[in-house]
DNA sequence: ACCACATCGCAACTCGAAGTTGCGATAGCC
DNA sequence: GGCTATCGCAACTTCGAGTTGCGATGTGGT
């Protein structure tokens, strides 16, 4: 309940707020990565944020919502995106990258929060879907330049390459279990390249021939 | 509240010994594909099994226990491997299978706790890799008569093709969020199937190549 | 059928973490 | 240097995990 006469949301007097909320938030992505959604402690973030439980209940309505505000932060990092002037090199460093930020503990932490329990917090699914609907985006142009190239087949869907590069990956890393290196990486390059190559990947729309094409 | 007997509704005892072993782990199962890891309570698994608390106590040492337990018996399902005759064929119906198992009531409890907060217990870790290593295993004779049949190339990695196969599927189902039907299976026995025939999928221990081939 | 014993129900407990409240201390701003 | 919002602190409630002792009941042996 905020009352009209002071101003609640007045930007100016955040106070010594800022810096408690950085640490906080630095701390929640932290103990993330370490320890994952279930062992997140509210009390543990407070003591390493150097700050007391009762005020970051001040700032946040409870712990899911903590964790979704220290991941809105790390959310928006951007992968960028290449051009090697193949898509073959594309999609390699595409998925190097992806790699990369996987094994950082920033993305450590988004995983973390991302794939355990968390994930029936409607935010956090919400952030989910916002993040692949942007690299979906995001990887428009790369094909766009491997079609106009000749490379990859008329119609190529993004969205599709977007998808077949980074499952390999994610199935590494949360299903099968073993170690992320760029070795796999290299496979999903590889396989997304003979996917799209074999016209699999094109748009979604009409994906209804047989699979055992001549 | 529908028919004569909801699955929840269990006013009266169960029974004892055996009996009453099998409906906690019912139960558990149940839990588990309705709300997760982390909403799992002893306490409601006991009441669905119409079972005192103290008994789950008494069979099982903590909650973790149990989970395991009563995945243990869930895990040991067997996806049985299709032989159409073509290597297309047989990818689509494994595909197919594996995402009728995911949708269903069981499946979706031993992905739920696969990938929940519950991995970090080494009994469910190892339980997962059971799991796969055994389908692995079961898919080497449909790759065999592939290669035997000069569909795929001599060399061909069986558990390279699963990877690769059930991939996509899980991606769909834990990461990019979407429907999981059909589609999602037909798609990925796709892209196995076009990067089977280009070679990539090949024995994994000599996978240095560059990522474009001619 | 009857008794013995294992098994189960039950209540009451400890412990840790979520989340709340009131008050006193303090830092930031004018 | 004073005003006020913010923070620290302690004490509290609630809830679920896990434990204990005892009483009740079902099951097998004879």
């Amino acid at each position: 309940m905020e009352l009209g006469s002071t101003p609640a949301d007045r930007p100016r007097p955040v106070g010594r707020g800022p810096k408690m909320h950085a640490a906080v938030l630095a701390a929640t992505v932290a103990e993330l990565a370490e320890g994952g959604y279930a062992a997140l402690t509210v009390e543990r973030v407070a003591q390493r944020a150097g700050v007391h439980k009762t005020t970051v209940y001040r700032r946040w309505k409870d712990r899911a919502a903590l964790v979704v505000d220290a991941l809105a932060e790390h959310i928006a990092t951007d992968i960028p995106m290449p051009d090697t002037g193949s898509i073959g090199g594309d999609l390699r460093e595409m998925a190097r990258s992806l790699v990369g930020w996987l094994v950082s503990p920033t993305g450590r932490a988004v995983e973390a929060a991302l794939i355990s329990d968390a994930v029936r917090l409607p935010e956090i699914a919400e952030a989910r879907a916002r993040i692949f609907g942007d690299r979906f985006r995001r990887a428009e142009p790369v094909v766009a330049r491997a079609v106009a190239r000749g490379e990859l087949p008329v119609g190529t869907d993004p969205s599709a390459v977007v998808s077949a590069l980074a499952a390999p990956i994610h199935f590494r890393l949360l299903v099968s279990g073993g170690p992320l290196d760029d070795t796999v990486a290299e496979q999903a390059a590889r396989i997304t390249l003979a996917a799209a190559r074999a016209g699999v990947l094109d748009t979604p729309a009409r994906v209804a021939g047989p699979v055992d094409k001549g």
